[in-house]
DNA sequence: GTCTATAGCCTGATAGAC
DNA sequence: GTCTATCAGGCTATAGAC
């Protein structure tokens, strides 16, 4: 299965690049020679670059999902909280310079009016779901807005950083984070 | 002054146009007709894409401006910033459509490394600085680390807002938001 | 199945008429 | 100063050779 192969290869250089560049600024061409692989190539396992972007958002919500997975093996939910605020932290480099992958994702194709837009929604939304399960498990009253509230201090931060080239911004708002998790 | 004047069009132009459909998908065709401009003739007034982008961002930092001159007229610090929470609220409906407008332009400009990534840092600064100085005049400690948790609230929401396309993200963190100021 | 060459379109920018 | 016509370049996507 080589064919299947260099799809994978495709797609996780999308996700790659995508992220780094933005959706408008990268072309095939780019994304090709990103996997090793002819320019032209490409449309034959994707037809469209739209195409392409739907696999990269793909890549970010396997990704996500085994970040969480990973996470639920913890035994206590506002454990899971504070090691995803600790991952955050972790990829703190990463978002300074590039943002977080979803959310700059997000903010570019919901530009977008074709169907494009409303699925970068739904990977926001895997995370939140995620968030609020454990804010539920935790007995906490209106665990849909802690969550809310969580991601959204986690997207604020990633643009933050992103906009003023600055990593120390994560490092002061996932403890902050932190403390707001043990308070709760 | 003909010309001044269509300058200033063009500019009000940029700034909503590039807002609503982004920097890259906007052609320079879009912001003309929007302006009742023909399409060549920005060219007289804008020597490049680049500089009307720059003139948009312009547009959008003395729009803060204004808003934070109007706050300053409040007398006590801390109802200015509930003011300043008040008008992003006011201002959901944008939020969930189309992001905060100086945000989403950083987001999408700091995919580039030219010059341009920079210019929308500083925008988001001079909402940082100003919110620093209320915080400061409180007597509170780490005043610059209480404005990043603010305006990265505001960053967060708006996205949040954005991504699920739902206003009420806005109203709830508003909200929080208020009672934090409160309980400072 | 894999790759190359190229078509066709759109965009930013300019030259020059008025 | 203002506007039109048009060019040059780069992009997505395809047709068809291997």
């Amino acid at each position: 299965m080589r064919g299947e192969q260099k799809r994978r290869l495709l797609m996780a250089a999308a996700a790659r690049v995508l992220h780094e560049q933005g959706v408008e600024r990268t072309t095939i061409a780019d994304i090709a020679e990103a996997a090793g692989v002819p320019t032209g190539n490409v449309y034959y396992y994707f037809k469209t670059k739209d195409d392409l972007v739907r696999a990269a958002l793909g890549e970010h919500a396997a990704h996500l999902a085994a970040l969480t997975a990973e996470l639920d093996a913890l035994p206590d939910p506002r454990e899971r909280l504070k090691a995803l605020v600790a991952s955050w932290v972790g990829q703190r480099e990463v978002a300074a310079r590039y943002g977080c992958p979803t959310g700059t994702l997000a903010v570019e194709l919901d530009k977008r009016d074709d169907g494009l837009d409303a699925e970068a929604g739904r990977v926001v939304r895997l995370l939140l779901d995620w968030a609020a399960a454990q804010f539920r498990a935790l007995g906490l009253p209106d665990p849909d807005g802690l969550a809310i509230t969580l991601v959204g201090a986690y997207q604020g931060m990633s643009l933050l950083a992103n906009a003023l080239r600055d990593p120390s911004v994560v490092d002061r708002e996932g403890d902050r984070l932190h403390r707001w998790l043990d308070d709760l």
